[in-house]
DNA sequence: AATATAAATGAACACTGTTCAATAAATCAA
DNA sequence: TTGATTTATTGAACAGTGTTCATTTATATT
């Protein structure tokens, strides 16, 4: 009957408030300072009822990172006119990055913080389907590359994984503000020269 | 004389104390959960103590950071014996891997928390001695390859950078739990697998 | 209008980091 | 040895945290 659905409307309704003032405490103070208080007087709520619609406060930044995995692949669409599997690759890679440099606290809270992978351990249904969706398009790429003869004598899996590890390495100690260690002049300018130093390399396996 | 002389070294033994008792919970229970009163209950003093040998809480985990460094540092000092500039930079990936992999949760807090570079930017000196040292030992090796021919075209510090974000991503991703995406009968030994990837590349350049 | 169901509240619990006036202990001077 | 001074240590207080749940309020059904 119509009463329910609208029930169920409203009700999906207040827990998109939750996530939308949860995402922009997120975005402007951190997920530390981030109160459940804090989201329930945005919304104009009391405390509890976050707790009708979350387990925890890791739920509510396991959906943020839902949403920040959901831009990310809308990001990675046009990697579907990239014919080549070595230059669509290299375009992963820089959209992978961009990406993380322009958001760097979703970024943070999809590859770096606890709360969302906390979620899902604790959740029944314990794998990690957003970041093994993403993982994949590079798996693929990856398979073509070394099919079209590219990557001699590498295991893909093992390549992902690095390709993945180096990108995610550039940026996530970009930060954490690990590159306090990296000659002055070059600090703002270090992820981009290292991708590129890492695209030199691809084109000489 | 000799008074002032013992008060200065009880003092410092107080604050190694809680040092201690900070290290040993930390990594029992992790810095979220290691609270300062938890740390006043193990060395049996009250908590205000401690905010008279640290000026905040993440001044302990800096200072438990700095020893981290000391530890990584020491198992660095082999490599004095790897003439061979390709070789010791290999050498130095294995044994940055095996630290992290050994010891996860030091690991993470040298590379990955935010406690420590928050002490240091709320601090005046503002410079990561620790990171820097251990990163010139990776920009000479890297240095040395190139002067030898090897990496041809490269520049030593976006190179150094990249490699250093390799090694960090490999292990980085695994701590923060994103392995998931692996493949079940990989995902053990990826991470070893990903470097061994690497060395197969740098010796292709 | 009375009853049953669902939604929302806010007080309470056991914590957290941090501050600081008050106390206790140790040292120095007479 | 006693009194004054300095140093070390305390623990209560403040303003917060996530989470729970009996109670209340609002809505819907009979």
């Amino acid at each position: 009957m119509g009463i329910s659905d609208r029930k169920e409307r409203e009700k999906e309704e207040l827990r998109d408030s939750i996530l939308a003032a949860a995402k922009e405490l997120f975005l402007e103070k951190g997920i530390d300072k981030t109160s459940i208080r804090n989201i329930a007087d945005k919304i104009e709520y009391s405390p509890g009822i976050i707790y009708h619609h979350f387990r925890d406060k890791n739920e509510i930044f396991h959906a943020l990172h839902q949403d920040g995995f959901m831009t990310l692949q809308n990001k990675m669409e046009v990697l579907n006119s990239v014919r080549n599997p070595l230059e669509r690759l290299k375009a992963m890679g820089s959209i992978y990055i961009r990406f993380a440099m322009e958001n760097p606290d979703m970024y943070d809270l999809m590859f770096i913080k606890e709360a969302p992978m906390d979620h899902l351990f604790d959740s029944e249904h314990d794998d990690w389907k957003e970041g093994g969706g993403s993982f994949n398009g590079l798996r693929m790429t990856i398979k073509e590359c070394i099919s079209q003869g590219y990557f001699e004598g590498h295991d893909s899996e093992s390549l992902s994984y690095l390709v993945w590890s180096a990108v995610h390495g550039l940026v996530s100690l970009n930060i954490r503000k690990r590159c306090e260690v990296i000659e002055l002049e070059k600090r703002n300018t270090i992820v981009q020269e290292g991708l590129e130093a890492f695209f030199k390399i691809l084109d000489k396996l």
